[in-house]
DNA sequence: TCTGGGGTCCTAGGACCC
DNA sequence: TCTGGGGTCCTAGGACCC
């Protein structure tokens, strides 16, 4: 079976700071050239599958990208730089060498393909950090090319089997991840920096239950649950430990949450550390709609859960920090 | 150019069950 | 009753991306 060619596009906007209402102004005119966008608000870049646009306007990729460039630099004065090819790696990769105001378009024959991929060096290939470049660079693997012509066996057995066959399609130009606009968010981190190394045990506590109510408020606004809690505690030294905890059913709750992270926090059992940072986690969301309660006959969980709607309503109507929990606020004195 | 934040994916090892 | 193997789940940590 073959699949027909698909053309991609990972576009940099160059905002001249930081600025996501513009960000979004900028997505929207991406998303009138083509539906099919992925936003990445961390670099203000996104990807774009342009295939089906290129029927609809009738034109090739560097005549869309042309539509783009200039539409975003009449309407809001920002440079794009562009990278189109027949996937995501090569997109992105083409995309990392252009400069601001131009793009790189690569052809999608296996020769446009070999002579875009193979002379460059290994780092460049998203996927391949400076930890697997280096390790390469060992085995006298050093340009994308020879890690093309290398045997997968070798690969699995020093990259790991799954980080060996990525690597290897990707170099040799295979990779079928599709664009997939809009899709939910896996986890969701909340962290906390403090101001100076924090010892005070206590103030960590207050710190991680603040976290954990608006860690829970944020997944309640977006209807769902998490069925896994992570707690990360950052040191002077900026090292840090990670510690996980499987919930026994999903939930939004805070006091649930709340009392796990407190479990976690103490089986740290942090005395006089300096705490640079704490960051607590909700892993393997699901919608909101699959939330099984268990029925308790505990009045006091049940009166709880409705006091927290009330309060959402709340937060919803006046400002997101307004309301907390006592303990969350109280300084050590 | 570097750093940090928030996110994803993978692996290894241990616990547990059948 | 004991042992061992295989599968599954959980957890910690590493590597990487944007």
């Amino acid at each position: 079976m073959t699949t027909s060619p698909r053309t991609l596009m990972r576009v940099h906007f160059h905002l001249p700071g930081p600025d996501p209402v513009l960000y979004e102004q900028l997505l929207d005119v991406l998303t009138g050239i083509t539906p099919q966008v992925e936003a990445h608000p961390a670099d203000f870049s996104a990807d774009a599958d342009l295939t089906g646009a290129l029927r609809y306007w009738g034109t090739d990729p560097a005549g869309l990208v042309d539509v783009l460039r200039l539409r975003a630099l009449a309407l809001y004065g920002v440079l794009t730089s562009s990278g189109t090819g027949p996937n995501r790696t090569i997109a992105a990769m083409a995309a990392a060498l252009t400069p601001p105001g131009a793009a790189t378009i690569v052809g999608n024959t296996p020769y446009d393909i070999a002579a875009f991929l193979r002379p460059r060096h290994v780092a460049a290939l998203p996927g391949i950090g400076p930890t697997t470049a280096r390790t390469l660079s060992r085995l006298g693997i050093t340009t994308v090319g020879e890690l093309a012509d290398a045997p997968l066996p070798a690969l699995q057995r020093i990259l790991g089997a799954a980080p060996a066959r990525q690597a290897h399609d990707r170099a040799r130009g295979i990779d079928d991840r599709p664009i997939t606009p809009g899709a939910a968010p896996r986890s969701l981190t909340l962290s906390h920096r403090f101001h100076a190394d924090e010892l005070d045990t206590d103030q960590h506590h207050r710190t991680l239950l603040g976290l954990t109510e608006r860690l829970g408020a944020a997944l309640r606004q977006d209807q769902q649950i998490t069925q896994a809690l992570s707690l990360t505690v950052t040191y002077a030294d900026r090292t840090h430990t990670t510690r996980t905890r499987t919930l026994p059913e999903a939930t939004a709750h805070t006091p649930v949450l709340a009392a796990l992270a407190r479990d976690l926090l103490a089986s740290l059992g942090l005395q006089r550390a300096r705490v640079r940072a704490l960051a607590v986690r909700a892993d393997r969301l699901q919608s909101a709609e699959h939330a099984v309660h268990q029925l308790t006959l505990d009045d006091q969980d049940d009166r709880l859960r409705r006091l927290e709607t009330v309060l959402d309503r709340v937060r919803s109507r006046y400002a997101p920090g307004i309301i907390g929990s006592a303990a969350a606020h109280r300084r050590a004195s």
